[in-house]
DNA sequence: GCTCTTGCCTAACACCTTTAGGCAAATGAG
DNA sequence: CTCATTTGCCTAAAGGTGTTAGGCAAGAGC
């Protein structure tokens, strides 16, 4: 009987690619010994739980990411960086949204810790360097900054813009206009806070 | 043998209950029916399946959050109201992470037409009436707080802000006051578009 | 009290997860 | 090259969830 060649990195990455056409919560154990003509205690030898299958993939994901987003950053400050990594997120959701998905899958601290997730945070603050801001100003922009970014991607491949005629690119970027801008002024303002 | 007294109202609010406790993807027929002491396929008189069950609690928390929103936005404008918008939905995601789960939930576009999303889409639009907007800057805009909010709330909930000694509560405020001086100036600005 | 509806039950099947134990293919030592 | 060992995939089996079909008894209406 012909082996099937299979290891937890050939897994992953048909799990990934899985997630992609099915959606993240349907890439199962079973689907993947499907798709490798495999029965599915097989998988059991390489994957620890259908769990350990899901962290996999995100862990992937976001070292896949992170990868593309330094591409993208490389050799660009200022409003140019901040469009450049906001783009590298928003592409990546749209080309793979079960791994965007996976990307998003809530890990446990140590595992996080030892992630491509530390590097998107480092990035993150990259950006802000062409902004003059000082801390606490800096972590506020940086977590303003995820949020947007994952609230716009998560909003948009949910389907939640495509109600009004006003086309989601337009408003992309008068989204990113107004970010660059907010972080232009930001340091200046001395406006009291509201709540 | 004495009858449990379901419908689909119980079901619904139970589910609501359930996705509080241990998460809206954990929730069940099968531990549904072990909360009523009943047995699963019972459940199949009032409930069409699973994901009609999952649809029920979104419609649910659509509509408890839409009301809380409402009463929140009350007699307010400006950024009183924005503040006041931001936080019922960041209290309720809080308060009820599960039901905030579910209300996240992706509807077919007539069930989502004939849900509470309306009302949010109309309450948002309202927030914005104390600042003199027009289109399509209204929509960006629209389209801009939705995200924040949603990736704010997201993000927070997920835990991706307690790895600083920043309070959370500090860059909310932060986020709220950069919002509320972004839309005030909008309508004055003219720096070309950055992609 | 009788009939009818309705609510919850048992039975059964399909699919996913996970563990235990077996056989055969690859690997490597002599 | 042969034999022993390791390793990869298998069968078997048990437990959980989702769902449908058909039965019996509780409650409602007359």
């Amino acid at each position: 009987m012909v082996r099937a060649g299979l290891t937890p990195e050939r897994l992953t990455r048909a799990g990934a690619e899985l997630a992609d056409e099915v959606g993240f919560d349907q890439v199962t154990v079973s689907a993947l010994a499907r798709q490798f003509d495999v029965k599915v205690a097989s998988l059991y030898s390489h994957l620890k739980s259908s769990q350990d299958l899901r962290i996999r993939i995100a862990l992937f994901a976001l070292d896949e990411l992170a990868d593309r987003v330094a591409a993208a950053l490389a050799g660009r400050a200022g409003r140019d960086a901040l469009a450049a990594f906001a783009n590298a997120y928003r592409d990546y959701a749209r080309e793979h949204p079960g791994r965007y998905a996976a990307a998003r899958l809530r890990l446990d601290p140590a595992t996080a810790a030892a992630s491509a997730g530390v590097r998107h945070a480092q990035m993150t603050r990259a950006i802000l360097r062409g902004y003059d801001l000082t801390e606490p100003d800096q972590t506020h922009a940086v977590r303003m900054l995820g949020s947007v970014f994952h609230g716009y991607v998560s909003l948009e491949t949910a389907g939640g813009f495509s109600h009004t005629a006003i086309d989601s690119q337009e408003s992309w970027v008068w989204v990113l206009d107004s970010l660059d801008a907010l972080l232009r002024n930001r340091h200046a303002r001395t406006t009291p806070p509201i709540t």
